[in-house]
DNA sequence: CGATTAACCTGGAAGC
DNA sequence: TGCTTCCAGGTTAATC
């Protein structure tokens, strides 16, 4: 499952096919996702073309010509493909060459820019993914989008920021990075690489972070979420991007997934311990 | 109100 | 081989 470095590599593979593609048909195998599908959602995105797809925080995000604003969530295992040459096989029933499995939720049947017909496929085992799509104007001001805090990635998020946000928290780091209203778009993975990358103990609470640590943390963050995008995301079970690459950055890893290796930096043996139900990895010895 | 926990689902790996 | 248990890139409703 994706965090931010995850689908934004999605998004990067969607944006050149679905930018500027019309929607000819939508079919739903199902009522629901984790959520159950918006009111009217096919009727409401039939004819409708793709403007762009932008990323928030773990959302994919898609203006719409109609003014909606369609939105996707990946959960843990959710994954977009894109299949060539749609075709109707009866009516309102189509598309892509490959018959759906028993995993793909929704097919959506477009025509691109340079005039192809092609199938985007959203598929996800676990159906802890959803889709939104908001009315005219909606979008910004909804719950979901306000509720979160800012990109690590942009200009909003500085350590002056983190120590503020953090002052009255006693919830250990590990904790407050993953809560997506104080910074939004990381999750267990980029967190514990994140921690282990400026020297912080996952263990320690939110508001002694202090000044020197929130320095070291904000270019941590923002380096291993860069490093992790080049790398096109991590793969460690189920993630792909939209045209099937796999991501190389879990061959970076410096502590996830790592438990009992030798740490990089010191040769001691790196520790897994559960944190609000999440495994942590970390280095007791160059965390602190 | 803030902070852990349980629940939502399925599949694959590991243990017996 | 087969059954059981545990675990997973996330979010949220319920409970402490």
């Amino acid at each position: 499952m994706p965090e931010l470095p995850e689908v934004e590599t999605v998004r990067r593979g969607l944006e050149p096919v679905l930018a500027g593609a019309k929607i000819s048909a939508v079919h739903l195998a199902r009522p629901d996702l984790r959520f159950p599908f918006p009111e009217r959602f096919g009727d409401r995105l039939k004819g409708a073309t793709i403007e762009r797809v932008d990323r928030r925080a773990k959302f994919l995000v898609m203006p719409l010509s109609t003014g909606e604003v369609l939105t996707a969530h990946l959960g843990m295992t959710g994954r977009f493909r894109v299949e060539g040459l749609a075709h109707e096989v009866e009516p309102g029933r189509f598309y892509a060459p490959t018959p759906p499995t028993g995993h793909d939720h929704v097919e959506i049947a477009l025509t691109t820019v340079s005039g192809d017909d092609v199938a985007l496929i959203y598929s996800d085992p676990r159906r802890f993914g959803f889709m939104e799509l908001f009315g005219s104007g909606e979008f910004e001001g909804s719950g979901r989008m306000v509720s979160l805090g800012p990109e690590p990635l942009g200009n909003e998020f500085s350590a002056s920021y983190l120590v503020d946000v953090l002052r009255d928290r006693s919830t250990p780091m590990k904790s407050a990075l993953l809560d997506q209203s104080v910074v939004a778009g990381l999750g267990n993975i980029y967190v514990c690489e994140a921690l282990f990358i400026a020297g912080i103990s996952p263990r320690r609470q939110a508001k002694s972070l202090g000044a020197a640590r929130a320095e070291r943390l904000v270019p941590a963050i923002r380096g291993v979420l860069n490093e992790a995008i080049a790398a096109g995301g991590s793969t460690l079970r189920d993630y792909v991007a939209a045209d099937g690459k796999l991501g190389s950055f879990q061959q970076s890893f410096r502590v996830y997934d790592r438990e009992g290796q030798a740490c990089g930096e010191c040769g001691s043996t790196i520790k897994r311990m559960v944190q609000s139900g999440r495994s942590t990895f970390f280095c007791s010895r160059c965390q602190r």
